[in-house]
DNA sequence: ATACCGACCTGTCAGC
DNA sequence: TGCTGACAGGTCGGTA
């Protein structure tokens, strides 16, 4: 479901309604595909955890913790949390294993994984696969029907790969698809280049740079590499400021639901006259994905 | 090393 | 009404 903009709208919300919120217990279902770290492992990161912040990378959200208010070890020792914390940011944990003061709950929705901040007493959801009670009354459940969502933990240096589409500079671009024979959609794709594109806005800034989705990166010219380049962050930009595109059921962390699908120009418009020339939107499978593109604009 | 392709899941919708 | 097949925002592992 969510890409790159979808993503950040819903971290935006979600970091406007749970930072500093304590996690007080977790609850997980008992489907296995949603979880990447062990059961134990996640419970054991996020229960009395405070959340410090919350922020994307590529498709991933990464919930920030900081463990050094878990109530036991406030109630143990207030005074000398501080000091033993900033000599030495390991620590032993309840069950006596080193475990690092600080962690990640990293989470990736997959095609329908959604993240909800609810009120305890509102009925679960069908394919909830997690819970996490919060100090403040209210709860953070994780939602996915299809189970390709992840999550796991890790210690405070997670970094996904690829670079962040957002950020990258013009000549760091270019030289992402120097040499590649395969389709530049695909390229577009490939997390470990670019971390955040998806189908939607690969097509659609492949459609914005004039290029056809299926030549081989190698073969685009460092002019239309430039106009890509431009396209691909314009259009990520302008999702964000939509809230990220609906095609079915995505939802921002309010529950509502985002406007970019109505820029789409090629995006799920198979047949459908092209905005610019009047040309019917073809639609080809590349790499096992759907992708539009219009034959007389894009070359 | 690289690049396709099916597999992983459930839900929805079009067509018969 | 109900069945079947195609398709869906993503990623992985196996194979060629």
């Amino acid at each position: 479901m969510p890409e790159l903009p979808e993503v950040e709208t819903i971290v935006r919300g979600l970091a406007k309604r749970v930072t500093g919120d304590v996690i007080e217990t977790v609850w997980l279902g008992q489907k296995k595909e949603p979880l990447k770290s062990s059961a134990v492992e996640i419970a054991e990161a996020l229960e009395q955890s405070r959340i410090v912040s919350v922020h994307r990378m590529g498709k991933h959200i990464v919930f920030d913790l900081d463990r050094a208010g878990r109530a036991s070890e406030v109630r143990a020792n207030k005074k000398s949390s501080k000091t033993r914390l900033s000599s030495n940011s390991r620590k032993a944990s309840p069950s006596g294993q080193e475990v690092n003061a600080r962690a990640q709950w990293i989470v990736h929705l997959g095609m329908t994984g959604r993240l909800q901040v609810c009120e305890a007493q509102e009925e679960a959801a069908k394919h909830t696969h997690a819970i996490l009670k919060l100090a403040s009354g209210r709860e953070l459940r994780f939602v996915d029907p299809r189970r390709f969502g992840r999550l796991s933990v890790a210690t405070a240096g997670f970094d996904a790969a690829g670079i962040e589409p957002l950020e990258i500079d013009r000549d760091r671009f270019t030289a992402l698809f120097r040499g590649r024979k395969t389709p530049i959609k695909s390229a577009l794709l490939n997390q470990k280049l670019l971390r955040g594109v998806g189908n939607i806005y690969a097509d659609e800034s492949l459609f914005r740079a004039g290029v056809r989705p299926r030549r081989r990166a190698s073969t685009i010219t460092y002019a239309e590499l430039e106009k890509l380049h431009v396209a691909l962050k314009e259009i990520l930009k302008e999702a964000i400021a939509l809230g990220g595109s609906s095609v079915s059921d995505y939802v921002n962390a309010d529950g509502e639901a985002g406007f970019f699908q109505l820029q789409h120009r090629v995006y799920g418009r198979e047949g459908e006259p092209c905005l610019v020339c009047k040309t019917p939107i073809k639609r080809v499978v590349i790499a096992g994905r759907s992708s539009h593109f219009c034959p007389k604009c894009q070359k």
